[in-house]
RNA sequence: GGGUAGGUGGUCGAGUGGUUAAAGGCACCAGACUGUAAAUCUGGCCCGCUAACGCGGUACGUUGGUUCAAAUCCAACCCUGCCCA
């Protein structure tokens, strides 16, 4: 641990944050040659981590490189309530077993950025868990309902007539507590946790502690390019998912959008990506090329160059060139000879119904070996392998089963590279 | 506790007895165009049967009821907002 200048570690902690309270805070506590305490807390659901988590995992792990105590809290506590951003308040009670498990895949996929190694882990139900009646109404008598209604999802609820449960009020102040507990001098997270963090802030003044340091980072689109990238709503490119996939999702967002995640999800320096954003608009840099080397900057930071190198390729060949995928790079299914196409798309899953399979096959949008199928009531042949494809990029390979009869069967479907967007 | 307004398809939101699988927007899917995207245009967007025209089944908070016929009327219940106490 070497904290030699603070001047230079506080401009590079600082640097790509949304909001820092305060700066001048930081310098001085980094001045003080200890490592500061660091908390970033996470809520023990089972979701898939993405870039927008990995804009936070990577400052955080700024931190722990230069040499600070960071601490992860898993939020097993507050997962009672249910962090109330979401839109439904009600979620099922998590059994120690579960969130256990749930932060089992959660290190996992944040093991790819975070140096676990380095940091404490702590459960918040280990002090949230003790509060007795008299701590929890001090606590809460120190926030105001106007207060709490300035946040901006509370107050939105609130004006739209939208049911906010009580309890929702005590998430803040549960997480603003464990600042408390852990007495933190700066917290990490993303924009949307502001207002908890600044919260802890006066917990913090009047336990008689100094007030955490804020630190949030800005939150990333999505692939759609309008909303927070989040996987309810289907616009998030996971850490873990495979180097195809992530780099075909890169692909498609939209152009005005490439500077911002070169900076938030390739953690470019800031005037490289001004210059990059300037670069597109007066035409001096093509977008393709440029998003092309973005989505492979990001697979190589989460599968290693090869893979990347191959993603690439892939795009080039089959979306770019509309070259058919070559076999290893399908999924595969088995299927019965003669079998109708309509019941295939289902069970491929590349239909949700014979319904929608056979509106899919009116349209246009399923080929057969490359050669559009028009008939709705189409059959496959009775020997051989084909390629069925719906739209430009979701293929399947089908081989029609040697004996068999009668059914279709989903058995086999085994390619890593299956593109299973939205 | 009193008053009042509501609960509709993924979402928002029309619809107050049949012509309503339910307007319209958004989201989503596909086709054309393209640079992969955006924008634009076109089509689609509950399920099953049918080569197709079609036929049938489910669906408008829940449960019952009135009626030839209900998302629409009645009753009870559940849930939510607002006002008053």
């Amino acid at each position: 641990m070497a904290i030699v200048e603070p001047e230079l570690d506080a401009q590079a902690l600082v640097d790509g944050c949304a909001h820092v309270e305060t700066p001048a805070e930081l310098r001085a506590r980094l001045a003080r040659g200890l490592p500061l305490r660091v908390k970033f807390g996470v809520d023990p659901t089972g979701s898939e981590l993405h870039l927008g988590h990995a804009v936070v995992l990577h400052k955080m792990q700024q931190f722990v490189e230069a040499g600070h105590d960071v601490t992860l809290v898993i939020g097993d506590g507050t997962a009672l309530i249910g962090d109330p951003s979401g839109r439904n308040a009600s979620r099922p009670p998590l059994t120690a077993e579960l969130i256990a498990e749930n932060m089992r895949t959660y290190t996992e996929q944040a093991g790819k950025i975070l140096d676990l190694e380095r940091i404490t882990v702590r459960h918040n139900s280990e002090w949230l868990g003790v509060l007795d009646y008299g701590a929890l109404i001090k606590l809460m008598a120190q926030t105001t309902v106007a207060q709490m209604l300035s946040r901006e999802d509370f107050r939105r609820r609130f004006e739209s007539e939208t049911p906010i449960a009580l309890h929702e009020f005590l998430y803040p102040v549960a997480q603003a507590y464990d600042s408390v507990a852990l007495a933190c001098d700066v917290e990490l997270g993303g924009d949307d946790q502001l207002f908890n963090f600044l919260l802890a802030r006066t917990y913090q003044t009047n336990a008689g502690q100094l007030p955490q340091i804020c630190m949030t980072l800005p939150i990333l689109e999505g692939t759609d390019g309008k909303i927070r990238m989040g996987k309810s709503v289907g616009n998030y490119i996971a850490l873990v998912e495979p180097p195809r996939d992530q780099f075909g999702k890169a692909m498609r967002i939209p152009d005005e959008l490439i500077a911002r995640w070169a900076r938030l999800a390739d953690f470019r320096s800031q005037p490289e990506c001004d210059a990059l954003a300037r670069g597109i608009v007066d035409g001096s840099r093509s977008p393709l090329d440029e998003k092309k080397l973005l989505a492979e900057a990001i697979v190589r930071r989460y599968h290693g160059a090869a893979a990347a190198r191959d993603a690439c390729d892939f795009f080039e060949r089959t979306i770019q060139r509309k070259e058919q995928p070559a076999p290893e790079d399908m999924p595969e299914m088995e299927a019965a000879a003669a079998e109708k196409v309509v019941v295939i798309l289902v069970a491929a899953k590349l239909a949700d119904s014979k319904r929608a399979a056979q509106r899919l096959i009116a349209e246009g949008a399923v080929r057969l070996e490359g050669t559009v199928v028009t008939d709705p009531a189409a059959r496959l042949p009775d020997t051989g392998a084909f390629v069925l494809q719906v739209g430009s990029r979701r293929h399947i390979r089908i081989r029609i089963k040697a004996d068999s009869g009668s059914t279709a069967s989903v058995a086999a479907v085994k390619n890593p590279n299956e593109n299973n967007e939205r």
